[in-house]
DNA sequence: TCATTATTGCGATTAAGTCGCAATAATACA
DNA sequence: TGTATTATTGCGACTTAATCGCAATAATGA
């Protein structure tokens, strides 16, 4: 199953690499200006997490939000660390705050999700949200 | 809008109290021997999260988790803590592990949503999973 | 016992994400 | 350059989680 360069895969992801947020699906088909069909997305985003081009974070509201592996720190990639949602502009951050926990050695660790929520520095202060 | 004392809530809540795990609309309602409604099962989880009956957990499978508030540590209430779902039990564990971070003051918390997927404990070893 | 209104059941609806299948197009190779 | 292979795409249908409106029911207070 050897990767082919599409149009759809650069447009994903110049999209992605255009902000240093993560987005969801939706987001992306909204600011991809071309005309990408709504499962080809998702197979893409699909497939650049498989790649590890991509992590996919599941926030609060229940949606798939993907982000670029290293732009989540300018130095170095964090492989876990904390993201937070915002609620009034919508958009989640990669936090350069790496997860720290401890675990019984018999649990097997797969993923690890952390998501802050609530409104971020940019939309916060006098501004009103719901 | 003052609360009433139904079977409906009772069961539920006395569902939850068996356990000391998150569960699901889904799962509770395969455990709770009466007939009730989907949507009313919904509705009275929705009101034990807003009076701080319950608290709710997102899990990276997009999946709405419920547990009691005072479960998650025997001694005290750890307002947030990380979750530990187990892909082979299906079932989300309150760890008595604090989640710390520390943010800039000017982004506003609401929310904390900290879920660790894999195989739990009692799953673990030599079994086989997908 | 009765009136008020919170709660429930039902069915329809929304939204996110996936899937099967036929059509298209990127790559490798002659 | 032309052709075959097969990864990728578009389309529509489908699945699942969760919510919503509305009429019917039932818990509470008087």
């Amino acid at each position: 199953m050897k990767r082919r360069n599409t149009p759809t895969k650069e447009a994903v992801l110049s999209v992605l690499e255009s902000t240093a947020k993560a987005m969801s699906q939706d987001a992306i088909e909204k600011k991809i200006g071309i005309d990408i069909n709504r499962a080809t997305i998702y197979r893409v985003l699909n497939r650049f997490c498989d790649d590890g081009v991509l992590h996919r974070i599941v926030a609060d509201d229940g949606k798939q939000y993907f982000a670029l592996c290293m732009k989540c720190d300018d130095h170095q990639q964090l492989k876990n660390h904390f993201h937070f949602r915002c609620k009034v502009c919508e958009t989640i951050e990669c936090l350069p705050i790496p997860v720290h926990f401890s675990l019984a050695k018999e649990y097997e660790v797969e993923n690890v999700n952390c998501v802050i929520t609530g409104v971020c520095k940019d939309c916060g202060h006098d501004k009103k949200y719901d």
